[in-house]
DNA sequence: AACACGGGGTA
DNA sequence: TACCCAGTGTT
């Protein structure tokens, strides 16, 4: 693909292809819909992007649908309790997302009257809005010619340009491809297009090159090298992390939990008090959280993060009523759900629990 | 520019 | 088990 001339003929052929295989989604507004002039509603806009970022369409479906069932709007969102909002996102991961989302939402509250602003760079300024998700709800929610670019954008303008230069030192280069592509005309339906283009058929391995309605113009296609595009710097290794962490339960079924920092892994989660995690096997234990007999379990929780490995022993104990924790605070059994855990506390619950 | 930050899916 | 995927904020 040279000819930039060509660029409202291949919006055009993708934009025919998007009405004919869009996929449904509870955030999308479908082809009648829009036909009878209904736009999309920036906050379920805004909710689903920051959902999607770094994560796939079938994991966010249900935790959209929960989202905006128990938070209708922004103003229900802004008003919510910290940690509701946090148990809700368990499960979802990057809970820094969790936080800003609700920074967000105040912030559209006090300072925009409720309504998302209409342009780029005042949703730039939000709290945990970039580049991408700005420009996404300018063009889906707002109808504004932004250009969006996200992985699967970068994957197709690689293939669509033969670009080898690896990422991420190629995105300004796509970034480029992806704006002279952008039409004046449904700009939101064509970012999702391209998006859902990477998504279904323009995949990281094994292309349905077949079904593109790219095919023709794709500079990939005709020299053969789509599935080894985009090329990609060498990631490096994980490394493994080890830490312990104390399960306590109380006679009357009660779990000793805390509030992890704001900042950080995992910050603002729930989890199980314990020690830091660190490169060594054998590292000091701090002392339990609270004065019992404590016993080690035989199998470790293991969970991987984005960045390392980690293999957490388990110790736990069951408390009298009558001690009192140096750490965290006993969760009732009626008030404890294991769905409000971060994956990582879950596990370490599932093996812990009594059976 | 490099790093921190989860979880799910496939081979 | 190992590898792949994917935006924002901080430093």
């Amino acid at each position: 693909m040279r000819d930039t001339a060509a660029a409202p003929a291949l919006s055009e052929a993708l934009l025919d292809w998007y009405d004919r295989h869009a996929r449904r989604m509870p955030w999308r507004v479908g082809p009648a819909a829009r036909a009878a002039g209904l736009r999309p509603d920036p906050y379920a806009v805004w909710l689903s992007e920051i959902m999607l970022q770094q994560t796939t369409v079938a994991a966010v479906k249900s935790y959209f649908e929960a989202f905006t069932r128990r938070w209708p709007t922004v103003e229900a969102l802004a008003a919510a309790e910290d940690a509701d909002v946090m148990a809700a996102w368990a499960g979802l991961g990057y809970y820094a997302r969790a936080r800003n989302l609700l920074k967000c939402a105040r912030v559209v509250v006090s300072d925009h009257g409720g309504a998302f602003p209409a342009d780029h760079d005042a949703l730039l300024k939000l709290p945990g809005i970039g580049p991408y998700t700005a420009a996404a709800i300018s063009a889906i929610a707002f109808d504004i010619p932004a250009t969006v670019v996200d992985g699967n954008v970068e994957r197709v303008m690689a293939r669509l340009h033969d670009e080898h230069t690896p990422l991420p030192a190629a995105k300004p280069i796509l970034t480029e491809h992806a704006r002279a592509l952008t039409p004046a005309a449904r700009p939101g339906d064509h970012a999702q297009a391209v998006m859902d283009l990477g998504a279904t058929i323009c995949t990281p391995k094994n292309p349905a090159c077949g079904l593109c309605p790219w095919r023709p113009v794709c500079a990939a296609w005709g020299a053969g090298t789509a599935a080894e595009l985009p090329k990609k710097t060498p990631k490096k290794a994980k490394p493994v992390r080890h830490g312990i962490a104390y399960l306590a339960r109380r006679v009357d079924g009660a779990w000793l939990l805390e509030t992890r920092p704001e900042s950080g892994l995992l910050g603002g989660m729930l989890g199980w008090p314990g020690s830091d995690w660190v490169g060594l096997e054998d590292t000091p234990r701090p002392a339990p959280p609270i004065q019992a007999e404590w016993k080690t379990l035989g199998e470790e929780a293991r969970h991987t993060f984005t960045h390392f490995h980690l293999r957490l022993a388990l110790c736990t104990a069951l408390v009298p009523m009558d001690r009192t924790p140096g750490r965290g605070t006993f969760v009732p059994a009626e008030e404890f759900r294991p769905a409000d855990l971060p994956t990582l506390m879950r596990k370490a619950f599932d093996l812990a629990r009594p059976r």
